[in-house]
DNA sequence: CTTAATATTAGTATCAGGTGCTAAATGTAA
DNA sequence: TTACATTTAGCACCTGATACTAATATTAAG
């Protein structure tokens, strides 16, 4: 789930809920409610006065409903969803390096760190995702080739022991052959002094 | 960059600049925007009066600096950390399928779908970057494993042919060999007719 | 020292998107 | 008809701003 109802905290005293006596309009209402809860986990950019647009209800209503159901307002809501998600993208972006770039000698090698959290591991096991080492590798390899734009064409990855969360991986790459706009790239992810990951690329540069 | 200054449109007209003569405060000044920038573009989430404070100046004189920079305001900028990476951590994210999964024979075979889009892509030129298609492809292969959890152990894989943001890549995964807790996964992707990514996955189960 | 320009601070009106409260209107089932 | 649930309305207030005007330093140069 992209926006974590679980997250919302202080949902308030709401005794309503204690009626004994269930008018028929509640049909209507439990179903807007939880249409209403379903909406804003979708997208929770929505206002209130959208919100009631939607439904055909007075803004009152909907703030009774988000109180009921202890959704906080819209600004909450977003900070909620950038806050969650500012650590993410600074891992997986696909605008800089996944990872902190520690070292570079542009054409030459490279090394990144990358610090594995809970948002990048299977629920049960807390083991690492692959894609998530796959895109430090890739991206350290696409950070050291001396050129604007750069393509994978080919990789050859071995995942040699699996990573929980919270583990620091430290990668390097290196490049060792060039062929005119071919890149030849070793990359190898390291959890201390164990290799985790050993991987092959060759990259294309694009120049226009 | 976390938080791109390049991405605040508007920058208004500031008629101050044409001044000819700078007094010697305009050291502190542009010192102080120098920085400001730099916290901000750090932490989005401070606000004016924050702010004020850690400079020791007015909150008119944040202001005014703000809109000398182009810096928008605190909802802006909280706002478009949000809806920034809102779509990558939906498509990236390590919960779910990377795509949409079309068809799936537990143990045997499945088929996702990924439409893929700006977030995803060089900015330049329009390029899907690797990693989406490989998590595409990581991920469909892990789902077709009829197993709770697995990992990648070996994968082997090929891009064939660049992909432009927009383009819908279909993704074929098949389980061509098993051998107790080790499975060998196909994945093709393929934009209409044209298949532009090939790889094939060793997996691990893990059983508890 | 005076002047002109810059830099800073102050104050006011206004806005969006709410909260929190009270009160009234509108169902609806018994 | 009544009791209760539900919905709507209205108002004061809040935060973090914008937009604008005006006053007050600060400072370099004549």
């Amino acid at each position: 789930m992209l926006y974590k109802a679980a997250s919302w905290k202080k949902v308030p005293d709401v005794e309503r809920e204690r009626g004994v006596i269930l008018p028929g309009k509640g049909k209507e209402k439990k179903e807007r409610q939880k249409s209403l809860m379903d909406k804003i986990v979708k997208d929770p950019f929505l206002t209130d006065e959208e919100l009631s647009e939607h439904f055909g209800v007075s803004i009152q209503t909907i703030r009774l409903d988000r109180l009921e159901l202890g959704i906080p307002e819209l600004r909450e809501r977003i900070k909620s969803v950038a806050e969650g998600t500012y650590a993410k993208v600074r891992s997986i972006s696909g605008k800089e390096i996944v990872g902190e770039l520690l070292d570079i000698d542009l054409g030459k090698k490279g090394m990144s760190m990358l610090e594995t959290d809970d948002s990048m591991a299977f629920e049960k096991t807390n083991i690492v995702r692959g894609q998530f080492i796959y895109a430090q590798a890739e991206s350290l390899a696409i950070a050291v080739i001396d050129a604007d734009v750069a393509l994978i064409g080919v990789a050859n990855i071995k995942y040699k022991q699996p990573v929980r969360s919270g583990q620091k991986l430290v990668a390097h790459a290196e490049i060792i052959k060039r062929r005119e706009n071919k890149f030849f790239v070793w990359v190898r992810i390291k959890l201390r002094m164990q290799e985790v990951f050993r991987g092959k690329f060759i990259l294309v540069a694009l120049d226009e």
